[in-house]
DNA sequence: CACCAGGCAAGTA
DNA sequence: TACTTGCATGGT
């Protein structure tokens, strides 16, 4: 029923061409840019409203000072940890959020993050949404990037981009745009991650507030 | 100089 | 529920 649809539904159709045009122009992206699964955990409340760059010298202080495990996480002080991610910015903000998002991977994971990540999806989602400081793109982000669990991520590119073409209203629930996605693309890990990574480059390169849609690779689709 | 970035929670009505 | 505000650095 699921390849049927894409074929005879508008907004399938519509999805899974922006998507086959965004792979074209841009190319695949390699995502999530991290190394183990806790780390992908980290750079997803440390890039909430904030720029990849100034993420990465964030993760590059925490790897340098040895803190890129739960268990490291857990032990250093929460003023070391504010000042080690001071690029990324809200840093005393982040520091408590890492330490919450720590202590659940400790108590839930015994320390190990894959054991966490493992618990059933439905599950994984409201425990990471328990955690003050874990909203639903950075749960989503960890559930799909970290876990290779299928949801699809929605973030403020993706409301602009969906809005500009007309297919979503530009006050959008998250949960709205998410099913937009999901009940039109089939659940697959690779897909989405390579979907939602397309979003974000033509976000950078394009979707701004000011949009430069004379060289979008979107352009005529609505 | 102003504006933006891969959000979220807490306070208010 | 819906709206507002604080959080903060670094790039353009």
């Amino acid at each position: 029923m699921v390849g049927a649809e894409s074929e005879s539904n508008p907004t399938a159709r519509r999805l899974l061409e922006i998507f086959d045009r965004l792979l074209a122009a841009i190319g695949p992206r390699g995502w999530w840019p991290a190394e183990t699964p806790f780390e992908v955990m980290v750079g997803a409340v440390l890039t909430q409203n904030t720029a990849w760059k100034n993420v990465r010298q964030a993760i590059d202080n925490l790897k340098q000072a040895g803190l890129l495990s739960p268990e490291a996480i857990h032990r250093v002080s929460l003023e070391r940890l504010a000042r080690l991610i001071k690029p990324s910015g809200y840093f005393n903000v982040k520091a408590a959020r890492l330490k919450n998002l720590t202590a659940l991977v400790m108590e839930a994971g015994g320390g190990d993050p894959p054991r966490l990540l493992r618990r059933p999806p439905d599950r994984l989602r409201t425990d990471l949404l328990a955690v003050n400081g874990v909203g639903t793109e950075t749960a989503d982000s960890i559930l799909l990037y970290a876990a290779g669990v299928p949801i699809f991520v929605i973030d403020a590119y993706t409301r602009r981009i969906l809005s500009r073409h007309g297919l979503a209203e530009p006050d959008a629930s998250y949960d709205r745009l998410q099913k937009l996605f999901m009940d039109h693309i089939p659940p697959d890990t690779d897909l989405y991650n390579e979907y939602h990574a397309l979003l974000v480059a033509l976000g950078h390169r394009f979707c701004k507030p000011k949009p430069l849609c004379d060289e979008c690779p979107l352009q005529g689709l609505g």
